[in-house]
DNA sequence: TGAAACAGTTCTACACATGAACTATTTGTC
DNA sequence: GACAAATAGTTCATGTGTAGAACTGTTTCA
């Protein structure tokens, strides 16, 4: 590994830090209404699989399937999600958010927005679309490998 | 907010649930001896300022300074740091890096680089460069303003 | 001098993570 | 067809991180 290398994640790590713990706080502040951010982030994995299983957010989100279990049960017990066994395979677990759910879910989503969008204006939209074009890479060859830099 | 922002919103926050989830998972299995991802970072903060206090790790991070009362009680069981009190002021705790927080924390240091540093391979420098100077400035807009978005 | 501000800690309660042990199913093989 | 192995999910115990309120000790300043 050059020098330049460990510049660059010197770097990145600082920036890092910084704005996933600001960004964190901010949603924190504004979703703080029944929902905490990995409640809402598991609660968008759901919405946006079919069939959504433990198992599938365990590897999402890269936990163990108790730590799943865990927050499903939470979310069970505030009446945000649906359970159904797979008639075929009993063994599956289908998660779907209910109605109630569903309405905490856009809201917080909303807010999301709000307390992300304002830093957009501070910079082009051409950046804008190269920087998020390469995070969706960075993010495509982790999810790839599997960690596994081969 | 235009149609744009939203879908950019969308996109960055799929890209970075995978990223930060993956990194984060990454680095927790080659540092699991005995330092968590969070006390990383915390040594980290502590090396990089010059009398470290309480206070500028919780303003650091963005959280309750009893959260950081707890996390340094732990690395200071662990032997990994040290509490001085300021003479003048007896009100400051300056917090420093043991010997061993020391040889640790630069053990875990080269562990994160080199899970990070594999992906850097896959852009070109001049990307990279622009890539990390958007995430600076957007580090710095949420630093600055605080969450205040004038 | 006494009230207010400040730095840090303690305490209680909760969310999240882990890994091992467990139940209930399904699959594959002899 | 029976039985071991694999799979999906849960439970349990333990540790870490977070929050907020109450507290101690110290400094500031009116």
């Amino acid at each position: 590994m050059n020098e330049e290398a460990e510049h660059w994640i010197t770097r990145y790590v600082d920036a890092y830090l910084i704005v996933t713990r600001q960004i964190s706080a901010r949603i924190k502040e504004r979703i703080a209404e029944g929902l905490t951010t990995d409640q809402f982030l598991i609660l968008r994995l759901i919405k946006a699989q079919e069939q959504c299983t433990s198992t599938y957010l365990a590897e999402s989100v890269c936990v163990g399937k108790s730590s799943i279990t865990a927050i499903i049960n939470r979310l069970d017990e505030a009446g945000m999600i649906e359970r159904t066994r797979d008639e075929n395979d009993r063994r599956l677990v289908y998660l779907s958010l209910s109605e109630q759910g569903e309405e905490v879910y856009q809201l917080a989503e909303k807010q999301v927005k709000d307390v992300i969008s304002p830093y957009l204006l501070h910079f082009e939209e051409e950046d804008i679309e190269k920087f998020i074009t390469m995070f969706e890479k960075l993010a495509f060859l982790m999810q790839e490998t599997g960690g596994r830099t081969e």
